[in-house]
Formats: C-alpha cells, structure tokens, sequence
DNA sequence: GATTGACTTAGAGTTTACTCGAAGTCGTAA
DNA sequence: TTACGACTTCGAGTAAACTCTAAGTCAATC
C-alpha cells in the first residue's frame, strides 16, 4: 500500500512517516517501479507498536535504538527484551505516579466542593 | 526567601522560575529592598500544585488559565473546580490507557521470553 | 575602594517532535 | 498532449518548555 493509505490506517501524516524513515524507525520500506513507498503488512503492526512505545512516554530516540535492535535479528533478543522490561518498570511507576496524582486532584476538587457548597 | 532557597526546594531553576513568572504561573511575587524575589511559603504551596499539574500532563497554558482564576478571588471557585474536574477526568481515562499500554508491553515480553527460552 | 556572589533584565539559543513548502517526477484520464 | 493527483526529496519553519548568555546592580566582605 502507499503512503496515502497506510497514514490512513495508522493516524500519522505522510509527512511525518517520512519523518519517521529519515530517522530510522521505518527501516526498508518497499519501493515500486516508480520509486513511491510501498508499504507491507508488517509494517503496520510496527507502526502500531511504535505508537504504543510513543504513547508510553519513550522518545522517539529509544524508539530508533529498539528499531535497530530489530534490524540486527535474533541475536539482539534478549536486548529487546531488556529494554522493554526497562521501560515496562518505568511505566509501572509512572501509572503509580500517576495515580497518587490523581487522589492528590480530587482531594483538592473535595475541598473546592466545601468552599463552594453547591 | 530569595530564588536560590526556592529553587533548591522547590527543584525548579532559578531560570524556570523566571520564566514561569514571566508567563503568569506564579503572580505577584514579592520584591525585596533591592529588587530580589522574596517568595512566601504561600509560593511554596502554589508552586508544588503547579508541578503536580504539569506532572500530569496539563500545559503550562492551562496552567497559567487556572492561574488567572486564582486571582480573581473567590469569584472563580466554580471555574476552577470545574477545571480540575475536567482535568481528572481526562487523568483517569489516560491512566486507563496506560494500564492497557502495560499490559501489551508484558505481552510482548513474553512473547521475547518464549523465544529466548532462558 | 575593590572584589565577590547573588541577584536583575532582555533576548537569543536549544531540544523534541513534528509540519510545511518548493520544486520536481510519474502514471493515468480527458 | 496536457492536465491531474499522488507521490518524491531537501530544507526551512513551528510549538512547547525550557536554558543560557550578556551586561548590569547591589550588599557584604577583604
């Protein structure tokens, strides 16, 4: 498919999926005759799972490390692995953080309550 | 207490400070004979609500919003009540997605675990 | 009286992640 | 055969949130 349709697919611009190539998330997309991208299947659930690591909070430079890790095949198994593992704790404490944020918010939203006795 | 005492206990630069100031996060900070920041313990406060604010995802534009509501006085309870509990809801759903987020990152991960077989 | 250290302002520079524009190519449809 | 629409590259521009620099002031200390 091309680049129109696969940013249809995924909910990211066709600018910023060449953005995305040029700093090497997107690796070895396909060309046809023409060379206009075609993209494949797999790259689709890629794309998908960098939008999870991006909606986690990882920069896109952690991203284009994971991405590399990829490209090196299965000796780099056991990196990828650590890696997520890494950042699966990061988030773990994050959506604690978070959390106590949030009892923090309605704590203070309890208390406008009372000031305001509606 | 000038910038330096403020800075080390709130761990915001002396440089963020300002800045902040300049955009409307913090509002009548108070001068000493020669022109220094003098911040209360008031400031304190105000400023930790600040970055638990920013901690949480919200713009130092909605910020500086909620900032201005502050002071108008109490004519604004309503409004800024209203605000956080616009501001928690969206908290809870994000929450909610990063939960999902953690789920699929240990999915993943074990995934890798299989393939490695350690 | 000179030096030091903490402050002041105004404005320029940085980082991250896009986002856009210009100029050009290619295949199809009128 | 020319017009169109979708693509291409390269490089410049943008937004948010800082971060830093330069030049200057002021109070205290040597």
């Amino acid at each position: 498919m091309q680049v129109s349709e696969f940013s249809q697919l995924t909910g990211v611009s066709s600018h910023t999926l060449r953005y995305y190539e040029k700093i090497g998330l997107l690796k070895n997309v396909r060309r046809n005759a023409s060379g206009h991208r075609d993209y494949a299947e797999k790259d689709l659930a890629w794309m998908a799972f960098i939008q999870r690591l991006k909606a986690t909070g990882m920069s896109l430079d952690n991203i284009q490390r994971y991405s590399e890790y990829r490209e090196q095949g299965d000796v780099s198994l056991v990196a990828r692995k650590q890696l997520l593992e890494v950042h699966k704790s990061q988030l773990e404490s994050y959506i604690q953080s978070q959390q106590s944020h949030l009892a923090a918010l309605q704590d203070k939203i309890n208390h406008y309550h009372q000031q305001i006795n509606d």
